[in-house]
DNA sequence: CGCCTTCTTGACTCCTGTCAAGTCCCGTGG
DNA sequence: CCACGGGACTTGACAGGAGTCAAGAAGGCG
């Protein structure tokens, strides 16, 4: 796998990490790392086992996902492409990668990867932006958890779902339609709820016509506003 | 202010982010740095305001948190002695930093700290490192937030507390007491519950005689295997 | 067409929040 | 020295939101 081929037609080229390395870095970094496809549904890395491969994810949605030993799970991530993916400097994961649709990643072995952050500082002080950012996300999901009704956590997740996965323009158009690429279950786990309210919740919505479900995972947002106001702005 | 003599005598010196520079780059920051004493209850930083200062807590307590319009409020992070302090690389603070105790810190303007960041790979690294751990306890705290029931919240920060304020030797010993540094409402605010449910679970270990609350803030774990156990260990 | 998974809906329970007293603790001042 | 006052904490009664258990409907794939 040569430098050239793999990342010259590297779709998450100029967002992931790597757009912060030189060329003669990336061909580094290439000689120790592959492309890989993930079927949807596969965990490519488990809580408390060793941590092994960091990387960027090309395509494909994943969730990071903690559980207790009873076996209850909270979803404490979701990843997109150009998402960096893995755990360096730590021995060991705390958290399962899971694919929630089929996807493709870029990886590299850990220690590989922590060798050419220490020789890259333009790519290290990206890391540090994203994963303040992570922080800060994570812990606006901590208010949403902490003190949120479903109601407020589904409305939000809409919101959020519609911004990413909406048609452009998405923010202003009022009936704007998607599909969702999460499970009931998986939305469960992302909300810390259960599926039955998760589905209770969406059903109430339609109901008060806010939005409609025409099938499958489609989503259509008639009434932004009012989804917001629900939404319980922080 | 000079660098000879605030860095010398710094309690944090050797643990906190400033550990990792050399004398120069000491020097430089502590030319436009200060150290600053905050009471107890003071609020440093706004959620919403501009992002202005970063430093390293040389004492106290402080708390993170985050609220809704309404006004829910719910503790994001705890601060303590040498951690690092403020949210380099973005515009505005998402978070309130609050005092639970009386405090001092030593703060730099965001700018000035960044800079200092950008000439120095060894603070960008330990940055890097601390942000991560950051970002790993945040998530665990979302497991507990979205599926962690009053009671094994209740338990779990009280192993954390004792962790962190008990003894020597605290893991062991059986009867262990301290001092919580936190109010029942500050303890609500952690763990996403009411001051009233934080108060009955107290209430409830202390009648299994798990815990004794021998007044004010002080517990003793009498019995540690029986609070881990309701704690659900992840 | 039929099976299996996912989703919806219903009935019921229970944990936690809400509202409201009441108690404890501590500092202040008479 | 003790009464007073205010904040923090505890306790009680009650309500309601979300979880649990269970069944049924819908959708997708062989």
């Amino acid at each position: 796998m040569e430098c050239g081929h793999v990342c010259t037609g590297c779709t998450v080229r100029d967002v992931a990490l790597c757009g912060s390395l030189d060329e003669g870095a990336l061909a580094d970094l290439n000689r120790v790392g592959r492309r890989r496809h993930v079927e949807q549904g596969e965990t490519i890395a488990w809580a408390g086992e060793e941590s092994r491969t960091c990387g960027n994810i090309l395509s494909g949605l994943f969730k990071l996902s903690a559980s207790t030993t009873d076996g209850r799970e909270q979803t404490v991530g979701l990843l997109y492409p150009a998402d960096f993916l893995g755990r360096p400097y730590a021995a060991q994961t705390d958290y399962s990668v899971t694919a929630l649709s089929a996807a493709e990643v870029c990886v590299f072995p850990r220690k590989a990867f922590e060798a050419t952050l220490e020789r890259n500082g333009a790519m290290q002080r990206a890391l540090l932006r994203r994963t303040l950012a992570t922080l800060d996300e994570a812990r606006a999901r901590l208010l949403m958890l902490g003190r949120q009704s479903a109601e407020e956590r589904i409305a939000r997740f809409l919101l959020d779902m519609a911004k990413r996965f909406g048609a452009e323009g998405g923010a202003s158009v009022d009936p704007q339609t998607f599909d969702l690429p999460l499970s009931r279950g998986a939305i469960a786990d992302v909300l810390g709820l259960t599926i039955e309210t998760v589905s209770r919740q969406m059903t109430k919505l339609k109901a008060a016509r806010i939005i409609a479900l025409p099938g499958g995972r489609t989503v259509t947002i008639a009434r932004r506003a009012a989804l917001e106001a629900l939404a319980a702005e922080v």
